[in-house]
DNA sequence: CCCTTTGTTCGGTACCTGGCGAACATCAGA
DNA sequence: TCTGATGTTCGCCAGGTACCGAACAAAGGG
């Protein structure tokens, strides 16, 4: 696939846009995967959208220094970046955390193994 | 002025919406202003917005659950509603706003007196 | 009863966002 | 080298947002 044309830049991480990258329910969802500070490949996450929108999703994050993505072949993993976002926001990403775990949102995001479809039922 | 057509309604504040409602600067920059408690006048906030553009703000904040607004005559005084929101997502709205005291977001919003014109520096 | 004040709403504009499918680029494997 | 897998990018569309000035509604003051 293309390069990541969109490199994380620490400098580029300003409030207004972590919330606006955080204010939609499915990129949410791709955080609370992810709090767990787990490496997750790209595939593995399972989400209702088309394969573009995700990649559009995790693209915002990751121009928002929510998240990285590395590159390992035709495959990409992706992390939280945990460590920048609570130096320069103390508590926030925790509060915001546990907030949507309380009120379920984002929890239509789940991972699978690779080659598994959408769960019915 | 017409009545206020949102009222708060408490079940209406989800995450997603606060965040929304809290990733525009100036708006960010009207919970900045109210975060001491105060209530303030409607003409006292001072944003370099028109007055529809600030009416606007207003209204997202309100019916994000985010402010409270009371009328009194021809006036409105605002305030932030700090319990509902911290009872509803705990820690949350103090971690944003360190930050964005830190990261000084919204600093663009201030209160002066009543008929006082917009400050030139 | 008019007229001012105060904030909301309306109409309009320009831009951004989320969604999709299709096309593309890149790497791995046959 | 051809083929399949893997994400990204490219239109495209529908809807939302920020912004403004102007028009409006409501309450007070003359």
């Amino acid at each position: 696939m293309p390069a990541l044309s969109s490199p994380p830049s620490a400098g580029e991480m300003t409030l207004p846009r972590l919330l606006g990258a955080l204010s939609d329910p499915t990129r949410l969802g791709i955080v609370r995967v992810l709090s767990d500070g787990a490496e997750r490949g790209w595939g593995e996450l399972r989400a209702p959208v088309a394969k573009s929108t995700l990649s559009h999703h995790l693209k915002v994050l990751r121009e928002a220094g929510v998240t990285q993505t590395r590159q390992e072949g035709t495959r990409c993993f992706v992390t939280l970046r945990r460590d920048s976002l609570e130096a320069r926001f103390p508590g926030l990403v925790p509060a915001l955390l546990s907030a949507a775990v309380a009120d379920g949102v984002g929890a239509h995001v789940t991972v699978g193994d690779e080659d598994e479809d959408e769960v019915v039922g």
